[in-house]
RNA sequence: GUGAGCGUAGCUCAGUUGGUUAGAGCACCAGGUUGUGGCCCUGGGGGUCGUGGGUUCAAUUCCCAUCGCUCACCCCA
């Protein structure tokens, strides 16, 4: 049998409800923050992410679908949204329209890793890209909607983490800070992290293993090295986390595997979904913009995958939004009349009621029982002998009582029974 | 990329210590007297028992390989 790929899925329609629930909640949020949706090309030229997110990253160095079109043009299907988002930004120069460009997307992403609870190949994420400011009002308002958007679909087992970079200035210095401590204890850590050590040691905080965690415990971190006008960003930024009664933790550890932060970062984390178990995460990139040819232009953003909020949504039972029921469903009782239905059906249609009937030929009982399952409001008959009287059968399918109405008068008589219902 | 577990109807799973037409529940379809649902009853369709090879008179059941799925490592949304 012929299979869809591994790691990507298909969303059924059974499972169409939980999208939609989702995706108008993540709108009617960024549309009450003014926050303007953009839609970017699904793939890219490669540079455009191996510049953005740093060669040495994982994402860059091994889960990129890149392949090289009929033009010899080395493509990639997006990783992430935020180089494509500035990239779009650059090339359109959508700075010189307004100098504070709030942007939000929906959009499928591709990482070429092992799939697992959490975890595919084709991935969906919402996020929001603030673009042309440096104040912290803008680190706090990204914050506080991506917390607002998980809190608000319901989810009660997360915790937000956040943390400072600072500038790359003070961080240079505090490398050689970190350096000098862990090479003390060089032999004592993980393969993996000794490999950081050289390429990335930052990268040696997101280590799980239990030796580094154990050496790290008392190496210096970064936060204690910030430059006098990082503290006081982040310390607004804090600030008005406070101010709008939003939990958070400062975790010194949180690094993130992208080297495009600067400043702020954060990460809300999920206790109910497994060990994938990031919901969202994101931070500030002021160096970002001009690293990809723009004017040096400050930025912040987050990013939130959607598999996992439904994930987690599963899981800790929360209710999504019911389908719609059926306002009305055609029953016929004589076969031979089956060319009347569409004619009725579409006048209901086009007043905006939902409408179904049988097109499968299929028995009275067979009829009554798709209306059944599609939660019909109201049945109406088509046939019989009222209907050489000129009336309609109607039956409220919740309290089974049966009416009967003008068939010329149908239109008006039905929307009357629907609205008081 | 590494490791572990699992692959029998659309779904959840039984079962065969190798042997005649492979089962259940749910779902689906058709009936249950003369035009009507949700409960109940009866019947029906649907599976090359993941795929390929081997052992055997005989394999879905044993062996090997392969593919896929799941979870974890890793990384991250």
């Amino acid at each position: 049998m012929i299979k869809a790929v591994t790691g990507a899925k298909d969303i059924l329609p059974n499972d169409i409800p939980k999208w939609y629930f989702i995706e108008e909640l993540i709108r009617n949020f960024f549309s009450n923050y003014n926050y303007k949706e953009i839609r970017t090309p699904i793939f890219e030229e490669t540079a455009v992410f191996s510049r953005a997110i740093g060669e040495e990253t994982d994402i860059v160095s091994k889960e990129m679908y890149t392949f090289v079109d009929r033009s010899e043009t080395s493509i990639t299907l997006k990783p992430e949204m935020t180089a494509a988002v500035v990239r779009a930004y650059i090339e359109h120069s959508l700075g010189n329209l307004q100098s504070l460009n709030k942007l939000f997307y929906i959009s499928p992403m591709f990482r070429q890793e092992r799939p697992q609870a959490g975890r595919l190949r084709q991935f969906h994420q919402f996020g929001a890209e603030a673009i042309g400011g440096l104040s912290p009002l803008l680190d706090a308002e990204i914050i506080i909607i991506a917390y607002s958007i998980i809190q608000k679909l319901g989810l009660k087992e997360f915790v937000l983490k956040i943390n400072s970079l600072g500038i790359p200035e003070s961080r240079e210095k505090y490398k050689v800070i970190l350096g000098d401590y862990l090479k003390n204890h060089f032999d004592e850590l993980s393969e993996e992290s000794k490999k950081r050590f050289h390429k990335n040691i930052l990268r040696i905080f997101d280590s799980k293993s239990p030796e580094d965690q154990e050496i790290l415990k008392n190496a210096p971190y970064l936060i204690n090295h910030l430059d006098e006008n990082s503290i006081e960003h982040f310390n607004i930024v804090k600030t008005i986390l406070d101010n709008n009664k939003i939990p958070y933790e400062v975790d010194p550890a949180l690094v993130r595997g992208l080297d495009y932060y600067t400043h702020t970062t954060f990460e809300i984390v999920s206790g109910s979904v497994g060990s994938q178990s990031a919901l969202c995460g994101g931070g500030r990139y002021d160096n970002l913009i001009e690293q990809l040819g723009g004017k040096p232009t400050p930025g912040v953003g987050f990013a939130a995958g959607i598999e996992r909020l439904i994930l987690a949504m599963e899981n800790e039972a929360v209710p999504f939004n019911e389908p719609s029921p059926l306002d009305v469903f055609f029953v016929l009782l004589d076969k031979d009349k089956y060319l009347l239905i569409p004619k009725f059906a579409n006048l209901l249609r086009n007043v905006g009621l939902k409408v179904e009937h049988d097109y499968l030929q299929r028995s009275i009982k067979a009829q009554m029982r798709e209306a059944n399952r599609e939660k019909t409001k109201f049945v109406v008959f088509v046939g019989g002998d009222e209907f050489t009287r000129n009336l309609f059968t109607v039956k409220n399918m919740s309290d089974g009582v049966q009416t009967e109405i003008p068939i010329e008068d149908s239109l008006s008589s039905l929307i009357t029974m629907i609205k008081g219902n």
